[in-house]
DNA sequence: AATGAATTGATGCATTTGCATCTAACTCGA
DNA sequence: TCGAGTTAGATGCAAATGCATCAATTCATT
């Protein structure tokens, strides 16, 4: 890292945190105030939805979603515990488990996608131009 | 919002909560390697730093960093505890208070900023070259 | 086959965050 | 100047997160 960069790297950082940040708590509130579930419920629905026909264990999803072991297994008791999804035994490994979707758990997807997605219009989308998402989306994949 | 447009938007959302959050772990994870408080802190010493000779209270701080009150609040309450700021009490409005840093507190930030600045580069500036950085700020300029 | 290392998932405990609400102080219009 | 409404900050309680560690299994090497 050459020493004129830094400057300019600790702005877009800093920037980088910040919107992000706020982004986040928007959208979480817009979920909140139609009585639905955070946003991390949503992104293991979705990964199990997603990974259909085949069935994800929580090390899958933890890998997926890049948060620590320990969360995912209370994430995904919480999702048991209000029918969203269950524990069913892997066979092929006696420590593991598969977590399958259930009907209510797709419900609350289908429930909770059109709040989402205006969301990210509202407060993400609405504010870039097509060039801007593109090339954002473009500078993200570096990572 | 057209409707060509979204699925990019969505796509450029997803990647921006995963690249900032896993930015957010790793660095965040350095700072804690170093035995280093968390970025919180940091956050609040600096803008309470760059404010001098201003003093700040917990309502700026919270407007700067974007966070709910009772969040500073306790923030706060654990710098004092930690001797890295002192409440100064108000005589203009005597509900308030004014934040000051303490020597601790300029010593915590010199301590921190090393590692920190390193982390950044490390985890985010040496992805990018400058030409991405510069188009980031921008991007990230429009919210 | 045996055993040491690695992996999967859970959990007790401490810390942090979220939510609702409280008190005290300030503001502003009648 | 009075009183309603607003603002600053704290806090009790519940929920979520972080940390360390555990038990059960699987893997890998000899």
């Amino acid at each position: 890292m050459t020493d004129h960069k830094n400057p300019k790297t600790c702005q877009a950082w800093a920037r980088l945190m910040r919107v992000s940040g706020k982004l986040l708590q928007d959208i979480e509130a817009d979920l909140k105030a139609a009585n639905l579930p955070p946003l991390g419920w949503y992104d293991v629905l979705l990964e199990v939805r997603n990974a259909e026909p085949k069935w994800l264990r929580p090390v899958d999803i933890q890998e997926k979603m890049l948060i620590q072991q320990y969360n995912i297994s209370r994430l995904i008791e919480r999702l048991v515990k209000e029918g969203l999804v269950i524990r069913k035994s892997c066979d092929c490994d006696k420590r593991g488990q598969y977590i399958v979707l259930e009907p209510a758990g797709n419900d609350i997807l289908d429930k909770m996608w059109p709040i989402y997605k205006a969301a990210i219009d509202k407060h993400f989308g609405d504010k870039l131009n097509v060039a801007e998402i593109d090339s954002l989306t473009q500078i993200l994949s570096k990572f």
